[in-house]
This record gives structure tokens, C-alpha cells and sequence, in this order.
DNA sequence: GTGATTTGACCACG
DNA sequence: CGTGGTCAAATCAC
């Protein structure tokens, strides 16, 4: 459990630090940008080099989250499912009460104040929780610096047939479009964003992910990865997919380090060695992105 | 009338 | 024991 902590504690200040670039000004002191940008990077090779020594022992720590979820045990569930966060800056008199619409459903169930925070945090779970089984939730907190920044966490995939049936009005789809976790314009979202665990999905640029499930002891079995539902076909609008046009590569990272390259022209995920082409479908049938950890 | 939101209470975790 | 997360009854909006 130690090296999850180690793990969260650097990702957070990763976080960190990308939030600081995030509010220094493009023209205000490049010097500053390229200080973050080095910060940013030291973060990023704690991260790799953790994950290269301490596969296993991050392995055997979240076995039982596997065992949690399979269970059914939702307090073991609420501590260990995936978790990931980003920021949503909100433009000015569009969605007061917070990040309203990212492409899904959502529902309210509660909201609290939060010890040492200006304003309350708002609970929010995926509409389908009930009609198809979908647990995915997100936590919305406004930023006590910025209030026009939202802090969304975001935990669990969905497994719903989602938003497209959803109840949103359509000022609610409009403001969908522009927001997230379903694809931002790349240039609404400055270079950060890149490195962002829901951005590598606009990124050209090869992203590592690291799977927490690997068996490295039993030959290092693959257990494919799959990233936050929106990025897959079934789940995003065909104009607002931001595969239509090219490759995305993606580097998966144990013990071992492959690569993933996915052709959403042609709809098929390759992978070297062992794995041979799967489709997309198949590979959200495959995946639990509620096991794995980034690491980008 | 139905579905969404609010809010106080309860529970799990550290 | 304090805090964060969830539940569920009451309330609100359409």
C-alpha cells in the first residue's frame, strides 16, 4: 500500500504543478512556464522509474480491489476504484452551479461542505446507476483560487449505454461539446492538457499507462487497457470523436513496456508480439480501466 | 405526476 | 473521533 500512496502523493503534485502552469499567462514569463514544464517532468520520471521497480508489490496491493468490485463491496469499491481528476474552466455566464454537462448523465445525489474549502462539493452519479448498473460517479468542487475552475474527479468507468439518450437540453449538449471529459478542442485546452490522464486521447504523442494487473509472475499475461468510457466508439458521437482522423498511439507499461497503436479508421487495436488485432468492441469487452493506474 | 435536487442523517475510513 | 461519501425523505421544477 506504501507504493500507492507513493504513487497518488506524486500524481497529485503532478496535478499540482500542471494547475500551476495552467495559471501562469502564456506571455507573463516563458521562464516560468518552462520551470513547471521541468517540474512536470521530474513527476513524470519518479512516476516511470516506480513503475519499473515496483511493479509487483503495486500488483499485489490492488488484488484486492479486483476482489473488492467483484463483490460487490461498495466501501471497498468507494476506496479503490479507479479515481482520476481534471480541471473544467468554466467561461463566464455559462453553468454557475459547475461543470454541467461532459457528454453524460448525471445525477446529483448529494453535496457537502468540505473542510478547509471555500465552497461545498457536489456528488454526482451517472443517470443509468439504476436502470443499467452504470457506477460511475464524479466529485465537482469549485477551485477556492479560480472560481471560474471546477475540480471534477471523476471515479469508476461507465458501463451504460450513456448519455446520448440522456435528458440534457440541448443548451446542456451545446455546452457538452465544449466541455469534458468528452473531447475538448484541442486548442481550449493548452498544452497541459496533453499530459493530462483524459487528454492523451488528443495527443499524438505515445502515452504511458500503467496496468496494476499485469501477472508478471504468471508470464505477464496482458490484460489490455481501456481508458475513460468516452474515448471509445460506442460511446462517442462520430462527429466528436477525436479518432476519426488519425492513429492514437499508446504505450502500455509493466515489467514489460509495449505498445498499442489503435486505427480508428479501420477500427482495429494492434498490438506487438503475442496479442493479434482486436477490435475496438473487443477491446472494451477485454478491459477494466477500473484496474489500472496512469501514468501520464 | 414524475423525475431531479436538496439536505440532514448515517456510515466507513484513517 | 473527525471527515468525506452516500443514502433517502422532503422538496422543487417541469
Amino acid at each position: 500500500m506504501e507504493f500507492l500512496s507513493l504513487i497518488q502523493e506524486l500524481n497529485q503534485g503532478k496535478q499540482l504543478a500542471n494547475q500551476l502552469r495552467n495559471h501562469l499567462h502564456p506571455s507573463s514569463s516563458s521562464h516560468g512556464i518552462l520551470l513547471v514544464d521541468k517540474i512536470l517532468r521530474s513527476y513524470e520520471n519518479a512516476l516511470l522509474a516506480l513503475s519499473a521497480g515496483g511493479g509487483a508489490s503495486v500488483n499485489s496491493a490492488i488484488a484486492p480491489v479486483n476482489a473488492a468490485v467483484k463483490d460487490g463491496d461498495v466501501s471497498k469499491k468507494r476506496k479503490l476504484m479507479a479515481k482520476w481528476s481534471e480541471q473544467v474552466k468554466v467561461s463566464s455566464g455559462s453553468a454557475v452551479e459547475g461543470p454541467g454537462c461532459d457528454g453524460f448523465s448525471w445525477r446529483k445525489y448529494g453535496q457537502k461542505d468540505i473542510l478547509g474549502s471555500q465552497f461545498p462539493r457536489g456528488y454526482f452519479r451517472c443517470s443509468h446507476r439504476f436502470t443499467q448498473g452504470c457506477l460511475a460517479t464524479k466529485q465537482v468542487q469549485k477551485s477556492d483560487n479560480d472560481p471560474t475552475i471546477y475540480d471534477v474527479t471523476y471515479r469508476g468507468r461507465h458501463t451504460c449505454n450513456k448519455a446520448l439518450h440522456s435528458t440534457n437540453t440541448p443548451q446542456e449538449h451545446q455546452n457538452s461539446l465544449l466541455q469534458h471529459p468528452i473531447p475538448p478542442k484541442q486548442e481550449e485546452k493548452p498544452l497541459q492538457q496533453l499530459h493530462d490522464p483524459l487528454c492523451f486521447m488528443f495527443s499524438s504523442d505515445p502515452i504511458r499507462v500503467k496496468s496494476e494487473n499485469l501477472d508478471n509472475a504468471n508470464g505477464g499475461l496482458l490484460q489490455p487497457f481501456c481508458p475513460p468510457s468516452p474515448m471509445f466508439g460506442s460511446e462517442v458521437q462520430d462527429d466528436q470523436s477525436p479518432f476519426r482522423e488519425s492513429e492514437c498511439s499508446l504505450t502500455f507499461e509493466s515489467n514489460d513496456t509495449f505498445g498499442l497503436c489503435c486505427d480508428f479508421e479501420t477500427g482495429f487495436v494492434s498490438i506487438p508480439s503475442s496479442m493479434t488485432n482486436i477490435s475496438i468492441g473487443d477491446l472494451e469487452e477485454y478491459c477494466s480501466f477500473d484496474n489500472l493506474e496512469m501514468f501520464c
